[in-house]
DNA sequence: GTGGTTATTCAAAGCGATTTCAAATTTTTG
DNA sequence: CAAAAATTTGAAATCGCTTTGAATAACCAC
């Protein structure tokens, strides 16, 4: 069923058909309500590509993901996020997977060249991410979820990680704690900066010593989250507190305390961040987690309505937004344990 | 940089240089060489959508997720399989979201006659899955990821779940257990109708009564998996071990069975389905995971090579494949407990 | 040198929509 | 009621590519 076929099922013009079903105003209401109804009883659907290509517009969002590690859990919400926010507008999203720098160019011009997309979604940016740069020589535009600092205009949407950071290690240093773990991100990711950052203002506020030592950078996995902890709970003064930066970081965090015998909320604190996976849940766990909380898939949401605006024309310089993050206080933050406690439980 | 002007750049016709860039034989060796070249200098890259509506073909595959709450880890895993398989292609995954059945439809109508897909994926099938008929009505090709039973002949691809929980089951009988627990699926779900029946099959084969209260269905989230496991351990005769249906689910009963001050693989045993999360890993648990384990993004790499074939026009009824699922044993199941030792436990 | 292949190249016709520009019809106006 | 303006429709060009069918050039055997 094209066009020309309905249109010759109408008696009508091509032109008018379309016309009339484009909203265009030089059409006879009665002649419009005629096409809509037919089109609607034979199902008659324009062709996408077809269309894309008389109009230049692709009604598609572009996602280019590295390496298919990028393909975690947090992804995972986002993307249900966009996709809730995008679906009723009848627009799609378009995945292509690469594994090297190299392809991920080639990829992104790609996209450009052949219009399969009419805007692309750039995430987890370092705090330079030349990709924002080789977007904008393209022409292609784009969303960036988090930040980096270049000269070019651009729309993005971040959660404000560094606040989020630093309200929870003052809470905790409130509490009595002094020696505090931060389970940060990979290095050069703009988030894993920004939290150091919030953790670092924190500590120096309240003249507490920044000890590099418990600083870690890691991927956001159970394993390396176990692994560092573990190390960290052998130093001579280990940490009395934990800052994980994930929930999967967290569940890490918790085998190794467990397993040193020691109890979480008491012997050690930890405050998680929670991106909010609806199958796993901070106040399920034993003991429930405090955490800093924002919701990836709303985010996503939020972001589609973002393409929406940057698709309608709106200027780019203009489209940026900063969400607050909760900080919920839960089971397994508590007072730092006192000298004797803590040598007692060791 | 269109096909035209580099025609004309290099003082060829846009059907020569065509054929030259795909590779068709008749065009001079001398002259092929010359136009790639040119075209890899200038950068050229043919217009996707142009193309499309040429050819017909669209190289992108369809991917329909009812309700963003289908975008879970298990999907996630899958999904960065099937883009690792696709990403030396150039093939993408266009993904929409949809929030109830009717809009499902009209997406799929979408997908068939806008044609920006050639083939969608079909996932998580119930024992009579209506899409498949829709699809094949409409012509458009597709996978389906699971099995199904309809008429209509189709391409599949699925693990072999029957097997591995008879083998979980027969093994956890060997093991003296008499009163298993099988946290399954959503009930219709072919996949959780497959392992219900593998779960059967291994009591009755060793004379062990089915009891239908140990029999639940629900979504694979830590805390569903917490309240069903909390309420089987307060029966008055709870069972001794658990076949969790995903990692997540093991978490919950995980959590279930501290709580009841038991111990997993002495008090309790559990072995659950692992679709290998690489955040989530079965041997850093304590204690260490006993699983069913297949992997998710293999299944996925392995699709898209499915895919391959089914659009290089290979016949659908012989593209189906069966994947068996390893048992790995490790410290989560044991000899049942002797029932002093269940009744001190308690 | 002629007729018959074979190897190359090109002009033009799609693919299925939008959109420009012109034509036909109806309505308004003086 | 004729002229002007507004409304409604349509023919044809366009988007950037592939592909059919025809044309030209080069080669070969007799």
């Amino acid at each position: 069923m094209r066009l020309k076929d309905l249109a010759e099922h109408l008696g009508l013009s091509q032109t008018t058909v379309s016309r009339a079903l484009n909203g265009y105003p030089e059409v006879n209401e009665a002649t419009r309500l005629r096409v809509m109804e037919t089109a609607d009883r034979l199902g008659y659907r324009p062709n996408a590509n077809a269309l894309r290509l008389a109009t230049g517009r692709a009604s598609t969002i572009g996602l280019v993901l590295r390496g298919s590690t990028e393909f975690g859990p947090h992804m995972t919400e986002f993307l249900a996020g966009i996709g809730t926010g995008l679906a009723h507008k009848e627009m799609d999203i378009l995945v292509s997977t690469v594994d090297n720098h190299e392809e991920e160019v080639a990829t992104y011009r790609r996209l450009a060249a052949s219009q399969s997309v009419n805007a692309v979604l750039l995430h987890s940016p370092t705090l330079h991410d030349d990709r924002a740069r080789l977007l904008t020589k393209l022409r292609l535009p784009f969303v960036l979820h988090g930040r980096t600092e270049i000269d070019e205009p651009h729309a993005w949407f971040d959660i404000d990680n560094q606040g989020a950071m630093e309200r929870a290690a003052s809470h905790l240093i409130d509490l009595g704690h002094r020696r505090i773990a931060l389970l940060n991100g990979i290095k050069g990711r703009t988030f894993a900066e920004h939290r150091e950052a919030g953790y670092c203002t924190a500590l120096m506020d309240r003249n507490v010593p920044i000890d590099r030592g418990l600083i870690a950078n890691s991927s956001f996995t159970d394993e390396a989250a176990f692994r560092i902890t573990q190390t960290m709970l052998e130093l001579p003064q280990p940490p009395t507190a934990f800052l994980a930066g994930s929930m999967m970081t967290a569940l890490g965090v918790f085998r190794a305390v467990r397993i040193a015998g020691l109890n979480l909320g008491e012997d050690v604190s930890m405050i998680a961040h929670d991106d909010v996976f609806p199958y796993l849940n901070a106040d399920n766990m034993v003991p429930s987690m405090s955490t800093t909380r924002s919701s990836m898939r709303s985010a996503g949401v939020r972001i589609a309505e973002l393409f929406q605006q940057l698709l309608a024309g709106k200027p780019v310089e203009s489209i940026h937004e900063l969400w607050p993050v909760d900080l919920v206080l839960r089971q397994s933050s508590g007072p730092a344990p006192t000298k004797t406690q803590a040598s007692t439980a060791k």
